[in-house]
RNA sequence: CGGGGUGUAGCGCAGUCGGCUAGCGCGCUGCGUUUGGGACGCAGAGGUCGACGGUUCGAGUCCGUCCACCCCGACCA
């Protein structure tokens, strides 16, 4: 280990978020530029975010299937917009068994064309509609700039494709699944995020809207954590998904696509995160409770393990991890784990064995402050009541910074204040292209998404009178 | 694609006025002593110095070409 401490977040964030993601073992850079392996440590991270999805999906009527990976060159070419958002980043396959392909197959970097194309073929009536299917999978674009997590060639998610014989259906299906991704981000992950519109600018190529959940880094930077689109008869029309009604009339669907993806992981991670290294919420932490057994003698070995024994059987109803290796330091073992955000830290020492006690440290509050000694009796309560209070105190935090950098703007002046260092900024909002397109020029801040309005104000930008405002933030 | 940086042991780096056996720290292996906030001693293992070409008696070091990766911008989940 080349050096012991990570930088801190104040003297440099990037290298402290790629730092941590490495020596946390979330995550390691792959051979080829931009791609990355991700660890099972951090994998472990995924798969308990794929679970608390993939529950509210199924409760939410979903099913899951598995599309193909690679994509006619000509299907993405049907949707216009679709076709001009994507064409610059897509991986092109030319060459299979050796030989040229006729037409060049593209990996997908999503999947709405392929998909389109199925349920043209299997939509045939109002009876078969909605059409509710999710998809786990990874895709590929060709990004030009990375970053672990975050941005990368090829990254996992998942996807889920809808079909409804009204718009209004659609609509609240793009809307429920928003809501289900604000309430697995702010319950599962406690990353107390913001639902809003996207601008026109911002939305989906080829949608109608595009919604989507916005979170804040601890460097007051915006994260686009999830999104939820409505295409409308977009796609229904560019792949000739059509069903006859109950009156016999032939009719294109309404579809949705929603998506949440490893970049996630990001989230959690710059959500949380502390300069010690990774916090992880509870809810998702691969491991919630580390014991970490200290002795001398062998004899005192024998009694301790003995009692760790005991606890973990106590605690079998959690991701419970015993650090029983050999030959490294209790505080070795208290920074390492640390680094790699266990929530919670139980310390069993010859002490312990003693008094009948547990040693508790909350990787939450850190040092002192953060340690209590609890009775070995019932300490399958105190952990499960432990856990809960530190989840909760995660979301707590993180609203609290969210907010206190939240601005409100009444001015361009104000705004670009604001937006160089101080956070986020929201304000009455003329809607406007074209000064959306010069505030992200002259401020880098984009227009991150509507904020719920009540009655007119005064533009900050324009001075004219508007119903909407909009929340403007330097973003990744 | 523009700007910056870096390629030498698993990781982090030194060596770059050409010179003989390529070095340091961490990590790794073995043994011993340690263990309540990042332990220590001793003994070891580990290298086509990013690639190719050139100059030279001699290249990690000089010259040329290429490649790769990272960071900062334009593009994006």
């Amino acid at each position: 280990m080349e050096e012991k401490k990570l930088p801190s977040r104040q003297e440099n964030y990037s290298e402290w978020y790629n730092q941590l993601v490495l020596r946390s073992e979330m995550a390691d850079y792959a051979p080829v530029r931009g791609c990355m392996v991700v660890r099972p440590y951090g994998w472990a991270l995924w798969e308990n975010i794929q679970k608390a999805l993939d529950n509210r999906f199924k409760a939410t009527g979903h099913v899951n299937a598995a599309f193909p990976l690679l994509i006619p060159q000509s299907f993405m070419t049907k949707e216009k917009e679709h076709v001009e958002g994507f064409a610059p980043e897509l991986a092109v396959v030319t060459h299979g068994g050796g030989e040229k392909l006729e037409e060049p197959l593209v990996v997908r970097p999503t999947s709405e064309t392929i998909i389109g194309t199925m349920y043209a073929k299997w939509i045939q009536s109002y009876r078969d509609l909605p059409v509710l299917v999710n998809q786990w999978a990874n895709v590929v674009r060709w990004e030009m700039r990375t970053k672990l997590f975050l941005r990368t060639l090829e990254f996992y998610w998942q996807e889920g494709h809808t079909a409804h014989a009204t718009e209004q259906e659609a609509i609240e299906e793009t809307e429920r699944m928003l809501d289900v991704y604000a309430d697995f981000a702010i319950n599962e992950a406690a990353v107390p995020v913001i639902k809003g519109r996207k601008s026109e600018t911002e939305k989906f190529a080829g949608a109608k809207a595009t919604y989507s959940i916005e979170a804040m880094m601890g460097d007051t930077k915006a994260l686009q954590s999830g999104t939820s689109h409505f295409l409308g008869q977009n796609f229904a029309q560019a792949f000739d998904i059509k069903f006859l009604d109950e009156n016999n009339q032939l009719q294109f669907c309404w579809t949705t696509s929603w998506g949440i993806s490893t970049r996630f992981i990001g989230a959690i991670i710059m959500t949380h995160g502390d300069d010690q290294g990774l916090i992880l919420p509870p809810r998702l932490a691969p491991i919630q409770v580390v014991v970490v057994p200290i002795y001398r003698k062998d004899e005192e070995k024998a009694l301790v393990m003995e009692k760790v024994e005991e606890v973990t059987k106590a605690l079998s109803a959690f991701r419970v991890k015993v650090d029983a290796r050999e030959g490294l330091t209790p505080g070795f073992k208290f920074n390492d784990w640390e680094l790699k955000g266990v929530p919670l830290r139980i310390e069993i020492g010859p002490k312990d064995v003693q008094n009948g006690t547990l040693a508790l440290a909350r990787r939450d509050i850190p040092g002192r402050d953060g340690k209590s000694f609890v009775p070995m009796a019932g300490c399958t309560q105190t952990v499960a009541d432990m856990l809960e209070t530190i989840q909760a105190s995660l979301l707590t935090k993180a609203t609290k910074f969210r907010d206190d950098h939240i601005f409100e703007v009444e001015s361009y002046e104000q705004l670009k204040d604001v937006v160089n260092d101080k956070g986020w900024a929201v304000g009455w909002w003329s809607d406007d292209r074209e000064n959306e397109a010069k505030i992200k020029e002259e401020t880098r801040a984009t227009l991150r998404c509507y904020a719920p309005s009540e009655g007119e104000g005064v533009c900050f930008f324009t001075g004219r009178k508007t119903n909407k405002k909009a929340y403007f933030a330097r973003g990744y």
